[in-house]
DNA sequence: CTACATGATTCTAC
DNA sequence: GTAGAATCATGTAG
């Protein structure tokens, strides 16, 4: 490649003309700023390559076919009217020399040199830093936002919220509500975003393609090389994949408030239905020496219970706490379970019915629900004769779940479980005949 | 309004 | 993953 400095001094020529006969640039033209010399010393009686950037100064100003229009109009029109300052002459003369400039054979090779100057320049101030690396943050939202379905296909049922939703306390048709709340709010939200987006994508487009028009427009009166003008669109989609990103970003906030007034909502506790109340302690103080469910027991309470099984399981996390910490309190709800329990075992004696409890793998099968407080003198009976010097209506289920254990203990519970006539329910109505046996029952009955 | 009840959550240990 | 324990926050009775 040829040397810049040298060539623009050969364009420049003796200093007179350049090559091509473009005449030197006339004095500056007053009232017209664009024409204006810069400050300081007038130019030297050499021209350098100031003058030259000076003369391309003094016309860019207008644009290329308003110069070749002027031009041939200068050239084949009317005569010119004089005396009106920088006049028709003085244009025309811009004109002609600004359209010499065009059609100068030179011209692609000075602007292929200076586009390679631009580049060059360019680069050594950019350096490395316009590298960017991926957007760590941009991917995050965007991974948010697609988590939450309010980018990407439009998710139905089950998934994300609705989950959270799931283990919702109390009534199941207030979750629905909910649901439907929490589903209508981020539906709006994904609208909003998505016509946003829409929005900042063909304003972005509309401006890329305006510029680039601008800059091959001006890439016939300035050296603008096709790589710039790419940076410039890489430039201009930075800067609204920023607004993007504001968007994502304020979008994401959205959600979150959103979903966090949703899990509050969730945290607004609903005490549970009678019946849900009924079925869980039926079933704790029926199996007091174990209350722990199976996953099918919990499944099946949670059934009986119009709730979920994770509310099984918070609940009997919760009794088992509560109760082992205040023994005392939970006498009298434990006499009425019991009693009820009991009475419904003999209603099955009397009814030969086989009645659909929950099932209890767990009773019996292992170690007495261990209770660190005083007190296991309630529920733990040492020997059936205990009964007896129970305090009257003492909880006598629970007295019935210590059967099992000792039924269990005594060996009795294997034979018994060994027979396939004895379900765990048949144990319980055996527990019920012992204890009416020892009248403990129509004690309380 | 207060005290208590209760469902849910969080943290820790196993 | 589950249970225990502590805690939170709301529901409810008085």
């Amino acid at each position: 490649m040829e040397d810049p400095s040298r060539l623009l001094a050969a364009a420049h020529g003796a200093g007179v003309t350049l090559p091509g006969g473009i005449p030197p640039p006339p004095p500056p033209a007053a009232g017209d700023p664009a024409a204006a010399p810069p400050p300081g010393p007038p130019p030297p009686a050499h021209h350098d390559t100031g003058d030259v950037l000076q003369q391309i100064m003094a016309i860019t100003d207008q644009s290329l076919d308003e110069a070749q229009a002027r031009y041939r109009r200068a050239r084949g029109g009317p005569g010119r009217r004089a005396g009106r300052g920088f006049g028709a002459a003085e244009r025309a003369g811009g004109a002609a020399r600004k359209h010499a400039l065009n059609c100068h054979r030179m011209k692609p090779a000075l602007f292929s040199v200076l586009c390679e100057i631009k580049e060059k320049t360019v680069l050594s101030i950019r350096g490395i830093q316009e590298e960017d690396p991926p957007d760590a943050q941009l991917m995050r939202l965007d991974n948010m936002l697609l988590a939450e379905g309010v980018s990407g296909p439009e998710k139905r049922g089950r998934g994300g919220p609705m989950a959270v939703a799931a283990t919702s306390g109390g009534c199941p048709n207030d979750n629905s509500i909910e649901h439907s709340d929490y589903r209508a709010k981020l539906s709006q939200i994904r609208q909003i975003y998505h016509s946003e987006l829409e929005k900042y994508e063909q304003a972005c487009s509309e401006f890329t393609t305006h510029v680039m028009n601008l800059l091959r427009e001006q890439s016939r009166t300035r050296p603008i090389s096709p790589k710039e003008i790419e940076r410039m669109v890489n430039i201009i989609h930075g800067k609204f994949s920023t607004i993007q990103m504001q968007l994502k970003q304020s979008t994401c906030e959205a959600v979150m408030i959103l979903r966090s007034r949703f899990l509050d909502a969730r945290r607004k506790r609903r005490n549970f239905s009678k019946q849900a109340t009924e079925v869980l302690n039926e079933y704790f103080y029926s199996h007091l020496s174990n209350p722990y469910p199976s996953e099918e027991a919990k499944e099946e309470l949670a059934k009986k219970g119009g709730i979920t099984v994770s509310q099984v399981s918070n609940w009997f996390g919760n009794k088992r706490i509560r109760y082992k910490k205040n023994m005392g309190k939970f006498q009298e709800e434990a006499n009425i379970y019991a009693a009820k329990t009991a009475v419904d075992a003999t209603n099955v004696v009397a009814q030969g019915n086989q009645a659909n409890s929950p099932s209890t793998p767990n009773s019996a099968s292992s170690g007495s629900f261990k209770m660190t407080n005083s007190g296991d003198s309630f529920i733990n009976l040492q020997s059936l004769t205990s009964y007896q010097s129970s305090p009257v209506g003492a909880n006598v289920q629970a007295q019935m779940d210590s059967l099992h254990h000792v039924i269990h203990q005594t060996g009795r519970y294997d034979t018994i479980v060994g027979n396939p006539l004895y379900t765990t329910q048949r144990i319980d109505v055996r527990c019920a005949e012992v204890l009416l046996e020892t009248k403990i029952l129509p004690e309380i009955a």
